[in-house]
DNA sequence: TACTAGATTTAGGCTCTCCTAAATCTTATA
DNA sequence: TATAAGATTTAGGAGAGCCTAAATCTAGTA
Protein backbone atom coordinates (compact mmCIF):
# COMPACT_ATOMS: atom_id res chain seq x y z
CA UNK A 1 0.00 0.00 0.00
CA UNK A 2 1.47 3.54 -0.79
CA UNK A 3 1.52 5.71 2.26
CA UNK A 4 -0.68 9.23 1.98
CA UNK A 5 2.37 11.00 0.79
CA UNK A 6 3.11 9.12 -2.73
CA UNK A 7 -0.73 9.19 -3.04
CA UNK A 8 -0.34 13.35 -2.61
CA UNK A 9 2.45 13.24 -5.10
CA UNK A 10 0.43 10.70 -7.67
CA UNK A 11 -2.71 12.83 -7.17
CA UNK A 12 -0.69 15.86 -8.50
CA UNK A 13 0.88 14.37 -11.05
CA UNK A 14 -2.06 13.11 -12.50
CA UNK A 15 -3.71 16.60 -12.46
CA UNK A 16 -0.06 17.87 -14.37
CA UNK A 17 -0.51 15.72 -16.42
CA UNK A 18 -3.74 16.19 -17.83
CA UNK A 19 -3.01 18.23 -21.15
CA UNK A 20 -0.72 14.84 -21.72
CA UNK A 21 2.71 16.80 -21.29
CA UNK A 22 5.29 15.80 -18.81
CA UNK A 23 4.67 17.47 -15.65
CA UNK A 24 7.82 19.87 -14.03
CA UNK A 25 9.10 19.46 -10.44
CA UNK A 26 8.69 23.13 -10.24
CA UNK A 27 5.35 22.39 -11.18
CA UNK A 28 4.47 19.72 -8.54
CA UNK A 29 6.42 21.99 -5.97
CA UNK A 30 4.66 24.42 -5.94
CA UNK A 31 1.10 22.50 -5.90
CA UNK A 32 2.67 20.27 -2.90
CA UNK A 33 3.91 23.64 -0.95
CA UNK A 34 7.44 21.86 -1.11
CA UNK A 35 10.80 22.39 -2.23
CA UNK A 36 12.21 21.53 -5.29
CA UNK A 37 14.57 19.36 -4.34
CA UNK A 38 12.25 17.42 -2.16
CA UNK A 39 10.61 16.62 -5.34
CA UNK A 40 13.47 15.34 -7.47
CA UNK A 41 13.96 13.05 -4.48
CA UNK A 42 10.26 12.08 -4.52
CA UNK A 43 10.29 11.61 -7.91
CA UNK A 44 12.93 9.31 -8.23
CA UNK A 45 11.72 7.19 -5.67
CA UNK A 46 8.40 6.77 -7.32
CA UNK A 47 10.13 6.07 -10.70
CA UNK A 48 12.30 3.12 -8.95
CA UNK A 49 8.94 1.36 -7.32
CA UNK A 50 7.12 2.14 -11.05
CA UNK A 51 4.40 4.73 -10.34
CA UNK A 52 6.00 7.21 -12.97
CA UNK A 53 8.28 7.57 -15.79
CA UNK A 54 11.17 10.27 -14.95
CA UNK A 55 13.56 11.53 -16.83
CA UNK A 56 16.03 14.06 -15.64
CA UNK A 57 15.24 17.70 -16.09
CA UNK A 58 12.63 16.75 -18.58
CA UNK A 59 9.80 15.74 -16.07
CA UNK A 60 7.48 12.86 -14.96
CA UNK A 61 4.48 10.79 -16.51
CA UNK A 62 2.59 8.44 -14.87
CA UNK A 63 2.78 4.96 -15.44
CA UNK A 64 -0.44 3.00 -15.53
CA UNK A 65 -0.67 1.93 -11.82
CA UNK A 66 0.51 5.90 -10.98
CA UNK A 67 -2.66 6.65 -13.03
CA UNK A 68 -5.04 4.22 -11.25
CA UNK A 69 -4.28 5.51 -7.95
CA UNK A 70 -3.86 9.39 -9.10
CA UNK A 71 -7.18 9.18 -10.65
CA UNK A 72 -8.90 7.40 -7.72
CA UNK A 73 -7.80 10.13 -5.68
CA UNK A 74 -8.35 12.69 -7.60
CA UNK A 75 -11.96 11.42 -7.52
CA UNK A 76 -12.29 11.00 -3.86
CA UNK A 77 -10.80 14.52 -3.67
CA UNK A 78 -13.71 16.35 -5.90
CA UNK A 79 -16.48 13.89 -4.17
CA UNK A 80 -15.29 14.65 -0.32
CA UNK A 81 -15.19 18.72 -1.30
CA UNK A 82 -18.77 17.98 -2.93
CA UNK A 83 -19.87 16.39 -0.08
CA UNK A 84 -18.55 18.75 2.36
CA UNK A 85 -19.83 21.85 0.71
CA UNK A 86 -23.47 20.50 -0.37
CA UNK A 87 -24.09 18.45 2.37
CA UNK A 88 -21.84 19.49 5.67
CA UNK A 89 -22.26 23.04 4.54
CA UNK A 90 -18.35 23.89 4.62
CA UNK A 91 -17.24 26.70 2.53
CA UNK A 92 -16.06 26.42 -0.74
CA UNK A 93 -12.87 27.72 0.27
CA UNK A 94 -12.20 25.09 3.21
CA UNK A 95 -13.39 22.04 1.35
CA UNK A 96 -10.34 21.73 -0.89
CA UNK A 97 -8.05 21.71 2.20
CA UNK A 98 -10.36 19.23 4.09
CA UNK A 99 -10.65 17.13 1.26
CA UNK A 100 -7.35 17.35 0.52
CA UNK A 101 -6.32 15.82 4.46
CA UNK A 102 -10.10 13.01 3.95
CA UNK A 103 -8.74 11.76 0.24
CA UNK A 104 -6.51 9.43 1.70
CA UNK A 105 -8.52 8.19 5.12
CA UNK A 106 -11.62 7.14 3.97
CA UNK A 107 -12.54 3.63 2.58
CA UNK A 108 -14.23 2.78 -0.56
CA UNK A 109 -17.48 1.85 0.88
CA UNK A 110 -17.53 5.38 2.23
CA UNK A 111 -16.64 6.52 -0.57
CA UNK A 112 -19.59 4.37 -2.71
CA UNK A 113 -21.87 5.28 -0.39
CA UNK A 114 -21.29 9.14 -0.75
CA UNK A 115 -21.46 8.73 -4.46
CA UNK A 116 -24.58 7.44 -4.44
CA UNK A 117 -25.67 9.38 -1.56
CA UNK A 118 -25.22 12.78 -4.02
CA UNK A 119 -26.52 10.93 -6.94
CA UNK A 120 -23.15 9.69 -8.65
CA UNK A 121 -22.32 13.98 -8.96
CA UNK A 122 -19.61 14.17 -12.32
CA UNK A 123 -18.16 17.67 -11.07
CA UNK A 124 -16.75 19.13 -8.16
CA UNK A 125 -18.34 22.47 -6.37
CA UNK A 126 -15.94 24.30 -8.12
CA UNK A 127 -16.83 22.71 -11.46
CA UNK A 128 -13.60 20.30 -12.21
CA UNK A 129 -14.67 16.66 -13.29
CA UNK A 130 -15.10 13.92 -11.08
CA UNK A 131 -12.93 11.34 -12.82
CA UNK A 132 -15.35 8.15 -12.80
CA UNK A 133 -13.90 5.08 -10.95
CA UNK A 134 -12.60 1.65 -11.64
CA UNK A 135 -15.68 -0.12 -12.17
CA UNK A 136 -16.81 2.86 -13.95
CA UNK A 137 -19.26 3.00 -10.87
CA UNK A 138 -21.89 0.86 -12.15
CA UNK A 139 -23.06 0.52 -8.95
CA UNK A 140 -23.12 3.85 -7.91
CA UNK A 141 -25.50 4.91 -10.10
CA UNK A 142 -28.71 2.73 -9.54
CA UNK A 143 -32.05 2.71 -11.09
CA UNK A 144 -33.92 5.76 -12.18
CA UNK A 145 -35.84 7.33 -9.54
CA UNK A 146 -38.48 9.54 -8.49
CA UNK A 147 -39.04 11.97 -5.75
CA UNK A 148 -40.82 11.29 -2.53
CA UNK A 149 -43.44 13.37 -2.87
CA UNK A 150 -44.47 11.53 -5.83
CA UNK A 151 -45.60 8.16 -4.29
CA UNK A 152 -49.33 7.71 -3.59
CA UNK A 153 -50.00 6.81 -0.22
CA UNK A 154 -49.55 3.45 -0.10
CA UNK A 155 -46.57 2.95 -1.70
CA UNK A 156 -43.00 2.40 -0.76
CA UNK A 157 -39.58 3.34 -1.78
CA UNK A 158 -36.11 2.93 -0.83
CA UNK A 159 -34.10 6.01 -0.41
CA UNK A 160 -31.57 6.62 -3.08
CA UNK A 161 -30.28 10.51 -2.76
CA UNK A 162 -31.64 13.76 -1.76
CA UNK A 163 -30.96 16.76 -3.20
CA UNK A 164 -31.50 20.70 -2.30
CA UNK A 165 -29.57 23.60 -2.93
CA UNK A 166 -29.53 24.53 0.72
CA UNK A 167 -27.04 22.43 2.96
CA UNK A 168 -29.13 22.94 5.75
CA UNK A 169 -32.05 21.23 4.33
CA UNK A 170 -30.31 18.43 3.49
CA UNK A 171 -28.51 17.69 7.05
CA UNK A 172 -32.43 18.60 8.78
CA UNK A 173 -33.48 15.81 6.07
CA UNK A 174 -30.91 13.37 7.07
CA UNK A 175 -31.73 14.26 10.45
CA UNK A 176 -35.19 13.29 10.67
CA UNK A 177 -34.25 10.23 9.58
CA UNK A 178 -34.42 10.01 5.56
CA UNK A 179 -30.86 8.43 4.90
CA UNK A 180 -30.29 7.08 1.34
CA UNK A 181 -30.46 3.35 1.58
CA UNK A 182 -33.88 3.47 4.13
CA UNK A 183 -37.07 2.35 2.81
CA UNK A 184 -39.93 4.91 3.31
CA UNK A 185 -43.23 4.42 3.25
CA UNK A 186 -46.01 6.84 2.25
CA UNK A 187 -48.90 6.34 4.71
CA UNK A 188 -51.21 9.06 3.87
CA UNK A 189 -51.41 12.56 2.44
CA UNK A 190 -53.61 15.20 4.35
CA UNK A 191 -55.63 17.17 1.84
CA UNK A 192 -55.18 20.74 0.99
CA UNK A 193 -51.45 20.73 0.09
CA UNK A 194 -50.89 19.48 4.08
CA UNK A 195 -47.97 17.75 4.71
CA UNK A 196 -47.30 14.10 3.90
CA UNK A 197 -47.77 11.39 6.29
CA UNK A 198 -44.65 8.80 5.74
CA UNK A 199 -42.83 6.03 8.08
CA UNK A 200 -39.08 5.19 8.17
CA UNK A 201 -37.79 2.40 10.14
CA UNK A 202 -39.66 2.73 13.17
CA UNK A 203 -40.38 6.51 12.89
CA UNK A 204 -44.14 8.19 11.97
CA UNK A 205 -42.92 11.43 10.22
CA UNK A 206 -45.02 14.45 9.30
CA UNK A 207 -43.55 16.72 6.66
CA UNK A 208 -44.23 19.38 4.28
CA UNK A 209 -44.13 18.54 0.38
CA UNK A 210 -42.35 20.69 -0.14
CA UNK A 211 -39.30 18.58 2.30
CA UNK A 212 -40.72 15.17 0.42
CA UNK A 213 -39.47 16.58 -2.92
CA UNK A 214 -36.21 16.48 -2.04
CA UNK A 215 -35.92 12.68 -0.75
CA UNK A 216 -35.02 10.78 -4.20
CA UNK A 217 -36.41 6.79 -3.83
CA UNK A 218 -36.26 3.98 -6.01
CA UNK A 219 -39.85 2.51 -6.16
CA UNK A 220 -40.20 -0.50 -4.11
CA UNK A 221 -43.65 -2.15 -3.93
CA UNK A 222 -45.92 -1.14 -1.36
CA UNK A 223 -46.64 -0.39 2.34
CA UNK A 224 -47.32 -4.34 3.53
CA UNK A 225 -47.03 -5.22 6.85
CA UNK A 226 -44.04 -7.68 6.07
CA UNK A 227 -42.09 -4.34 4.99
CA UNK A 228 -38.87 -5.86 4.97
CA UNK A 229 -36.10 -4.66 7.48
CA UNK A 230 -33.74 -2.84 5.57
CA UNK A 231 -30.14 -3.51 5.07
CA UNK A 232 -27.46 -0.94 4.67
CA UNK A 233 -27.32 -0.84 1.13
CA UNK A 234 -23.66 -1.67 1.27
CA UNK A 235 -22.25 -4.73 0.57
CA UNK B 1 -0.91 22.39 16.93
CA UNK B 2 -0.30 18.71 18.17
CA UNK B 3 0.11 15.63 15.41
CA UNK B 4 -1.76 13.21 14.26
CA UNK B 5 0.19 11.26 16.55
CA UNK B 6 -0.02 13.09 19.47
CA UNK B 7 -4.06 12.97 18.96
CA UNK B 8 -3.68 9.58 18.89
CA UNK B 9 -1.99 9.11 21.82
CA UNK B 10 -4.03 11.90 23.93
CA UNK B 11 -7.19 9.93 23.01
CA UNK B 12 -6.05 6.60 24.15
CA UNK B 13 -4.74 8.00 27.34
CA UNK B 14 -8.42 9.71 27.96
CA UNK B 15 -10.06 6.30 27.46
CA UNK B 16 -7.79 4.41 29.95
CA UNK B 17 -8.01 6.65 32.67
CA UNK B 18 -11.26 7.48 32.52
CA UNK B 19 -11.90 5.02 35.61
CA UNK B 20 -9.53 7.44 37.34
CA UNK B 21 -6.40 5.64 37.38
CA UNK B 22 -3.09 6.25 35.74
CA UNK B 23 -2.69 4.72 32.31
CA UNK B 24 0.10 2.17 32.22
CA UNK B 25 2.65 1.87 29.23
CA UNK B 26 1.83 -1.23 28.38
CA UNK B 27 -1.62 -0.78 27.89
CA UNK B 28 -1.52 2.38 26.03
CA UNK B 29 1.35 -0.08 24.15
CA UNK B 30 -1.35 -2.51 23.02
CA UNK B 31 -4.10 -0.13 22.18
CA UNK B 32 -2.20 1.48 19.78
CA UNK B 33 -0.09 -1.78 18.68
CA UNK B 34 3.04 -0.27 19.14
CA UNK B 35 5.94 -1.28 21.30
CA UNK B 36 6.34 -0.29 25.01
CA UNK B 37 9.38 1.37 24.41
CA UNK B 38 7.99 3.87 21.72
CA UNK B 39 5.28 4.54 24.16
CA UNK B 40 7.80 5.78 26.87
CA UNK B 41 9.57 7.81 24.25
CA UNK B 42 6.41 9.32 23.60
CA UNK B 43 5.27 9.67 26.75
CA UNK B 44 8.47 11.43 27.83
CA UNK B 45 7.62 13.88 25.34
CA UNK B 46 3.81 14.55 26.26
CA UNK B 47 4.60 15.43 30.03
CA UNK B 48 7.46 17.90 28.58
CA UNK B 49 5.58 19.92 26.25
CA UNK B 50 2.67 19.72 28.95
CA UNK B 51 -0.14 17.48 27.58
CA UNK B 52 0.47 14.42 30.42
CA UNK B 53 1.85 14.29 34.10
CA UNK B 54 4.11 11.56 33.73
CA UNK B 55 6.05 9.38 36.68
CA UNK B 56 8.17 6.68 35.43
CA UNK B 57 6.92 3.31 36.05
CA UNK B 58 3.59 4.71 37.53
CA UNK B 59 1.99 5.59 34.18
CA UNK B 60 0.47 8.82 32.64
CA UNK B 61 -2.44 10.89 33.36
CA UNK B 62 -3.77 13.84 31.09
CA UNK B 63 -2.92 17.60 31.97
CA UNK B 64 -6.14 19.81 31.63
CA UNK B 65 -5.10 20.54 28.05
CA UNK B 66 -4.18 16.81 27.19
CA UNK B 67 -7.75 15.51 28.69
CA UNK B 68 -9.25 18.75 26.32
CA UNK B 69 -7.33 17.33 23.05
CA UNK B 70 -7.95 13.82 24.36
CA UNK B 71 -11.97 13.96 24.80
CA UNK B 72 -12.25 16.28 21.57
CA UNK B 73 -10.89 13.69 19.67
CA UNK B 74 -12.72 10.85 21.53
CA UNK B 75 -15.80 12.96 20.63
CA UNK B 76 -15.19 12.68 16.86
CA UNK B 77 -14.17 9.45 16.83
CA UNK B 78 -17.46 7.80 18.12
CA UNK B 79 -19.18 10.66 16.12
CA UNK B 80 -18.01 9.42 13.19
CA UNK B 81 -18.61 5.54 14.07
CA UNK B 82 -22.38 6.99 14.33
CA UNK B 83 -22.34 8.73 10.94
CA UNK B 84 -20.50 5.87 9.51
CA UNK B 85 -22.69 3.17 10.57
CA UNK B 86 -25.98 5.03 10.61
CA UNK B 87 -25.66 7.01 7.23
CA UNK B 88 -23.07 5.25 5.28
CA UNK B 89 -23.68 2.15 6.13
CA UNK B 90 -20.26 0.85 6.88
CA UNK B 91 -20.19 -2.18 8.63
CA UNK B 92 -19.93 -2.01 12.93
CA UNK B 93 -16.84 -3.74 12.67
CA UNK B 94 -14.89 -1.43 9.83
CA UNK B 95 -15.99 1.72 10.95
CA UNK B 96 -13.49 1.98 14.10
CA UNK B 97 -10.47 1.85 11.99
CA UNK B 98 -11.88 4.27 9.80
CA UNK B 99 -13.19 6.76 12.34
CA UNK B 100 -9.29 6.13 13.70
CA UNK B 101 -8.27 7.44 10.60
CA UNK B 102 -10.96 10.40 10.09
CA UNK B 103 -11.26 12.11 13.89
CA UNK B 104 -7.77 13.58 12.81
CA UNK B 105 -8.64 15.08 9.35
CA UNK B 106 -12.02 16.41 9.86
CA UNK B 107 -12.46 20.51 10.62
CA UNK B 108 -14.77 22.27 13.32
CA UNK B 109 -17.45 23.10 10.66
CA UNK B 110 -17.64 19.38 9.47
CA UNK B 111 -17.64 17.96 13.01
CA UNK B 112 -20.55 20.19 14.08
CA UNK B 113 -22.95 19.63 10.70
CA UNK B 114 -22.34 15.71 11.74
CA UNK B 115 -23.79 16.17 14.61
CA UNK B 116 -26.47 18.32 13.88
CA UNK B 117 -27.64 16.10 11.40
CA UNK B 118 -27.44 12.88 13.22
CA UNK B 119 -29.35 15.12 16.35
CA UNK B 120 -26.44 15.33 18.10
CA UNK B 121 -26.28 11.78 19.53
CA UNK B 122 -24.99 11.04 22.92
CA UNK B 123 -23.15 7.34 22.22
CA UNK B 124 -21.78 5.68 19.45
CA UNK B 125 -23.27 2.30 17.31
CA UNK B 126 -21.05 -0.19 20.44
CA UNK B 127 -23.00 2.22 23.05
CA UNK B 128 -19.95 4.09 24.45
CA UNK B 129 -21.00 7.98 25.38
CA UNK B 130 -19.51 10.58 22.87
CA UNK B 131 -17.79 12.91 24.70
CA UNK B 132 -19.42 16.56 24.72
CA UNK B 133 -17.93 19.09 22.91
CA UNK B 134 -16.03 21.86 24.26
CA UNK B 135 -19.02 24.71 23.85
CA UNK B 136 -21.20 21.80 25.21
CA UNK B 137 -22.58 21.33 22.25
CA UNK B 138 -24.68 24.56 21.97
CA UNK B 139 -24.39 25.15 18.51
CA UNK B 140 -25.05 21.65 17.44
CA UNK B 141 -28.11 21.07 19.33
CA UNK B 142 -29.50 24.93 18.09
CA UNK B 143 -29.11 24.63 14.84
CA UNK B 144 -30.92 22.85 12.32
CA UNK B 145 -34.33 21.52 14.11
CA UNK B 146 -35.18 20.84 17.96
CA UNK B 147 -37.89 19.68 19.24
CA UNK B 148 -40.81 22.30 20.47
CA UNK B 149 -39.94 21.19 23.90
CA UNK B 150 -36.80 22.20 24.22
CA UNK B 151 -38.14 26.12 23.30
CA UNK B 152 -38.15 28.51 26.46
CA UNK B 153 -41.30 30.07 26.83
CA UNK B 154 -41.10 33.49 24.52
CA UNK B 155 -39.33 31.28 21.81
CA UNK B 156 -40.76 31.20 18.52
CA UNK B 157 -40.00 28.54 15.39
CA UNK B 158 -41.42 27.15 12.43
CA UNK B 159 -42.47 23.65 12.33
CA UNK B 160 -39.81 21.44 10.53
CA UNK B 161 -42.04 18.31 10.63
CA UNK B 162 -43.67 15.68 13.49
CA UNK B 163 -41.75 12.84 14.38
CA UNK B 164 -43.07 9.85 16.34
CA UNK B 165 -43.46 5.62 16.91
CA UNK B 166 -47.16 5.46 15.99
CA UNK B 167 -48.72 7.53 13.34
CA UNK B 168 -51.68 7.98 15.26
CA UNK B 169 -50.03 9.93 17.24
CA UNK B 170 -49.24 12.21 14.42
CA UNK B 171 -52.30 12.67 13.28
CA UNK B 172 -53.77 13.86 16.39
CA UNK B 173 -51.16 16.20 16.60
CA UNK B 174 -51.34 17.96 13.39
CA UNK B 175 -55.53 17.96 14.59
CA UNK B 176 -54.49 20.22 16.75
CA UNK B 177 -52.86 22.41 14.15
CA UNK B 178 -49.30 21.68 14.58
CA UNK B 179 -48.57 21.02 10.57
CA UNK B 180 -45.78 21.37 9.11
CA UNK B 181 -45.09 25.30 7.86
CA UNK B 182 -46.81 26.54 10.43
CA UNK B 183 -45.21 29.00 13.54
CA UNK B 184 -45.40 27.98 17.27
CA UNK B 185 -44.72 30.24 20.08
CA UNK B 186 -44.08 29.05 23.59
CA UNK B 187 -46.22 31.15 26.00
CA UNK B 188 -45.50 29.43 29.50
CA UNK B 189 -44.13 26.59 30.61
CA UNK B 190 -46.43 24.77 33.36
CA UNK B 191 -44.42 23.68 36.51
CA UNK B 192 -43.62 20.40 37.45
CA UNK B 193 -43.58 18.98 34.15
CA UNK B 194 -47.12 20.08 33.21
CA UNK B 195 -47.96 21.19 29.86
CA UNK B 196 -46.57 23.84 27.59
CA UNK B 197 -48.97 26.74 26.47
CA UNK B 198 -47.91 27.27 23.04
CA UNK B 199 -49.77 29.62 20.14
CA UNK B 200 -50.12 28.09 16.56
CA UNK B 201 -51.41 30.77 14.19
CA UNK B 202 -54.19 31.97 15.94
CA UNK B 203 -55.27 29.23 18.78
CA UNK B 204 -53.55 28.83 22.22
CA UNK B 205 -53.26 25.10 22.99
CA UNK B 206 -52.14 23.47 26.18
CA UNK B 207 -50.26 19.84 25.13
CA UNK B 208 -48.10 17.71 27.28
CA UNK B 209 -44.18 18.01 26.80
CA UNK B 210 -44.59 14.01 25.51
CA UNK B 211 -46.05 15.38 22.77
CA UNK B 212 -44.25 19.29 22.30
CA UNK B 213 -41.41 16.45 22.47
CA UNK B 214 -42.78 15.15 18.87
CA UNK B 215 -42.91 18.55 17.00
CA UNK B 216 -39.64 19.63 15.18
CA UNK B 217 -39.20 23.57 14.91
CA UNK B 218 -36.50 25.44 13.65
CA UNK B 219 -36.35 28.11 15.81
CA UNK B 220 -37.27 31.72 14.77
CA UNK B 221 -37.15 34.52 17.32
CA UNK B 222 -39.38 35.20 20.06
CA UNK B 223 -43.59 35.71 20.37
CA UNK B 224 -43.33 39.46 19.72
CA UNK B 225 -46.78 40.47 18.69
CA UNK B 226 -45.57 41.64 15.73
CA UNK B 227 -45.36 38.17 14.66
CA UNK B 228 -44.62 38.29 10.92
CA UNK B 229 -47.90 36.93 8.84
CA UNK B 230 -46.86 33.32 8.41
CA UNK B 231 -46.74 31.86 4.77
CA UNK B 232 -48.60 30.25 3.39
CA UNK B 233 -47.65 26.14 4.45
CA UNK B 234 -48.24 24.86 0.76
CA UNK B 235 -44.97 25.16 -1.05
C1' DT C 1 13.23 -10.23 53.80
C1' DA C 2 15.26 -11.99 49.40
C1' DC C 3 14.44 -13.08 44.81
C1' DT C 4 12.53 -13.50 40.28
C1' DA C 5 9.09 -12.71 36.62
C1' DG C 6 7.17 -9.20 34.37
C1' DA C 7 6.85 -4.28 33.47
C1' DT C 8 9.30 -0.32 32.10
C1' DT C 9 12.97 2.44 30.46
C1' DT C 10 17.41 3.37 28.04
C1' DA C 11 20.46 2.96 24.09
C1' DG C 12 21.32 2.74 19.54
C1' DG C 13 19.45 2.46 14.93
C1' DC C 14 16.19 2.80 11.01
C1' DT C 15 12.85 4.95 7.60
C1' DC C 16 10.35 8.61 5.68
C1' DT C 17 10.09 13.07 4.28
C1' DC C 18 11.51 17.52 4.58
C1' DC C 19 15.07 21.39 4.06
C1' DT C 20 19.14 24.50 2.48
C1' DA C 21 23.13 25.23 -0.17
C1' DA C 22 25.83 24.11 -3.86
C1' DA C 23 26.41 22.02 -8.31
C1' DT C 24 24.70 21.19 -12.84
C1' DC C 25 21.76 21.44 -16.83
C1' DT C 26 18.56 23.97 -20.25
C1' DT C 27 17.07 27.44 -22.92
C1' DA C 28 16.08 32.09 -24.32
C1' DT C 29 18.37 35.84 -26.07
C1' DA C 30 22.01 38.82 -27.40
C1' DT D 1 26.77 30.54 -30.94
C1' DA D 2 27.93 32.02 -26.33
C1' DT D 3 26.06 32.98 -21.99
C1' DA D 4 23.43 33.96 -18.07
C1' DA D 5 19.03 33.32 -15.73
C1' DG D 6 16.22 30.00 -14.23
C1' DA D 7 15.16 25.13 -13.55
C1' DT D 8 16.70 20.93 -11.68
C1' DT D 9 19.45 17.79 -9.17
C1' DT D 10 22.94 16.38 -5.68
C1' DA D 11 24.83 16.50 -1.06
C1' DG D 12 24.43 16.69 3.56
C1' DG D 13 21.54 17.02 7.45
C1' DA D 14 17.25 17.28 10.58
C1' DG D 15 12.97 15.75 13.05
C1' DA D 16 9.30 12.51 14.07
C1' DG D 17 8.24 8.03 15.24
C1' DC D 18 9.08 3.28 15.22
C1' DC D 19 11.93 -0.92 16.53
C1' DT D 20 15.04 -4.43 19.10
C1' DA D 21 18.08 -5.58 22.73
C1' DA D 22 19.80 -4.65 27.02
C1' DA D 23 19.40 -2.56 31.48
C1' DT D 24 16.66 -1.44 35.41
C1' DC D 25 12.78 -1.27 38.43
C1' DT D 26 8.53 -3.23 40.97
C1' DA D 27 5.88 -6.35 43.31
C1' DG D 28 4.31 -10.89 44.41
C1' DT D 29 5.85 -15.02 46.64
C1' DA D 30 8.75 -18.13 49.13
Amino acid sequence: MVSENIEEYLECIWELTQLGKPAKTTDIAAELKVSPASVTEMVQKLAEEGYVVYEKYKGVMLTEEGNRIGSKIKRRHRLLERFLVDILGVSNEKSHEEACRLEHTISDTSEKSLCQMMNNPQTSPKGKPIPRCENNCLDCIGEPTISMSMLKPGEAGLITHLKCEESSKVRRIISMGFVPGRKVCVEEELPMGGPLLVSVEDSRIALAREYAAMVFVQKDGTCGKDRRKVEPRVS
